[in-house]
Parts: structure tokens; sequence; C-alpha cells
DNA sequence: ATAGATTGTGGGTAACTGTGGGTAATACTT
DNA sequence: AAGTATTACCCACAGTTACCCACAATCTAT
């Protein structure tokens, strides 16, 4: 049962094998929309971690990217450094997609890989790295968090 | 007979199986409202429990989420720790949901579960959990407990 | 009190999912 | 142009999941 189209939620394990291939979880390749024709867009994330958004998605992103000239420069080169690797990939008939070394190597990833449902997209984790972001976050968030929680959570 | 649609309130004991399934409350069941699709979503409780949205309740949770600018890493942290063990799951003829391995870990369930309705929400407690959360909230709050009382009538 | 329906619990089976590898087609190099 | 490397597509299999049925206990109604 998926929720919303191209919105992803949950936590999965997977393998990346020797030809740097991912399955990306069957929930949420049901939840994709057909009208992104198996397609997502990788992306350098501003985590140390790839993220992954649905074709249509990304074409939205792409055309926000036209009005830059109204933003900041620090939003430019922030923009500039994550767009930069984007690739569009179609996943194959057993549901995996491929990874570019480029992102691989950004996200330290190698055998294994976290895949998290981010809502509006999907990251992609080493398992490592990602107990480490954890366990900062942990550390610092509180006050904003709970101010986050607050207004979102019922 | 049911109060609201959506609404919650109760205490009941069910077991959980070796597939890691435990039923919904008859009386839960009927008062989830249709557009719900017999339709639950299992997320992590600020307690240790399993929280249990209605399907829509949800989905509200979801869209005020994709309102966050990813540009703020504790925006990020806040969604990757809020949806990442959401799942969304569906009972089946006999009214039973499948819990995910790591919401039953988060919680300590393993064979016993209370299921309690929480108005909007039903949560999901390991018997003995429970009863040591009661313990200290018992011996904690007593003061911001009065206070929410004489905001709220009861 | 009895019959019928509903509810909670257990288990079986067929379809699907994740993972590995193979082969043909394409691109690259010299 | 031929050989080599890379990519795209196909097949196979084991483990898991989703879905179905069964039954005992409880509740409802006449």
């Amino acid at each position: 049962m998926t929720i919303n189209q191209d919105t992803f939620t949950g936590e999965f394990s997977y393998t990346i094998d020797a030809k740097g291939r991912v399955n990306i979880p069957a929930k949420f390749r049901q939840s994709l929309a057909p009208e992104n024709d198996n397609t997502f867009v990788i992306a350098r994330g501003m985590d140390p971690c790839i993220w992954v958004y649905p074709l249509t998605a990304w074409q939205i992103i792409e055309d926000d990217l036209k009005d830059l000239s109204a933003i900041s420069s620090i939003n430019r080169s922030f923009i500039r450094s994550t767009v930069r690797y984007a690739t569009a990939v179609s996943y194959d008939k057993q549901g995996r997609i491929i990874l570019s070394n480029n992102l691989m190597s950004y996200a330290k990833l190698e055998k294994d890989a976290m895949i998290i449902g981010m809502v509006n997209k999907i990251e992609i984790w080493d398992p490592v790295v990602l107990k480490k972001v954890d366990k900062k976050n942990l550390e610092m968030d509180s006050s904003e968090y709970d101010e986050l929680a607050n207004r979102i959570i019922l």
C-alpha cells in the first residue's frame, strides 16, 4: 500500500553489487508516478549521501534554477554543487538503478546501502556514514527540533 | 457504537504472532473513516512505543514536511528522523497489520502488546515498558499535569 | 438457552522481491 | 579495422511477503 504518488517513506537496507547496481525498494517503485517512465535523477545530496528524485520532480527543480538571479550567491553555489553531478537513471527489470562512480565516492558507498524515503525524494547512504551523522544530529539540534515537532506532529 | 470518525479511545491487550502481526481492535477499525482504505501509518512514537495514524491524518503531516526547505540541515534531519520508520500498512481480512522489525525493536515489542487509543492516533506498547513509563510519570509530572487539567475541561 | 455472527489467533501456499551472474550490443583505443 | 572494455538487457534462484483458509472463543439476538 502506498501513501501518495511520488512520495517516499521508510528505511531499507540493500547491497550494491559489483556493477554498481542498487535496488530501489519495490514500495518506492510502486509509488513512482507513471509519467516518470521508471526514471529517477540521482544527484549529490547536501549531506554526504545521494539524493534521488522522481524525474518530473527534478524537472521542476531545473525550472526553478532559471529564476536563480533573484537568489543569493550562497544558494547559487550550493545549487551548482548539487546539480552538477545529476544523472537520469532508469531502473532495469529487477528494479535496480546504476550509481555513478562520482556519486558513490562522494557518499562513500561501497557494498551496503541504506535507502531512506524523505517524502519528496530518496536518500542513499552508506550505513557507517549514516550512523555517524545520526549521532551528531542527536547531540546538536534539540530546541529547534522540538519546535518543529510541535508544529508538525500531531 | 463509535464516537467520532478517526477517533480512538480505550485500552486493549493483544498478542503479536510469529510473523509480526497484531490485531487492530475491531472498535478502532470501525471508527476508521472509509477514505483511509483500511490503512494506517505506523511510525516511531516520541515515547518508546509505536504510533499508528489513520492514513489521511498522516498525509497531512507529510504535506507539512514537504514544505520544509531542504537547505536547512535541521529540517533535513527532522524529516529523516520522522519519516524514516514510517510505513503504510493495511489490515488483512482478519483485521491485523504487520509491524516492521525496526519499530518492534524500538518499542521493545515481542509477544504481548497493549493497544491504546489516543484520540487522534493509536499507541502500541510492550506491557512491561508501559508499566515502567506509567510509574515514572506518576512520580514526576503532577504539577504540569494539574496545569494541563486546568486548561482542558474533562 | 441456543443459534448465528463476529473476533482473535494460527498456519499454508503462491506470487513477488532482492541478488547474482551471463550474453549480446555498443563504444573506445590503438 | 580489429581487439578490448563498457554498457544494456536477459535469465535464474532463494528468501520473503501477501493473501487465503481454518478454528476456537466471544459476543448478539431471539
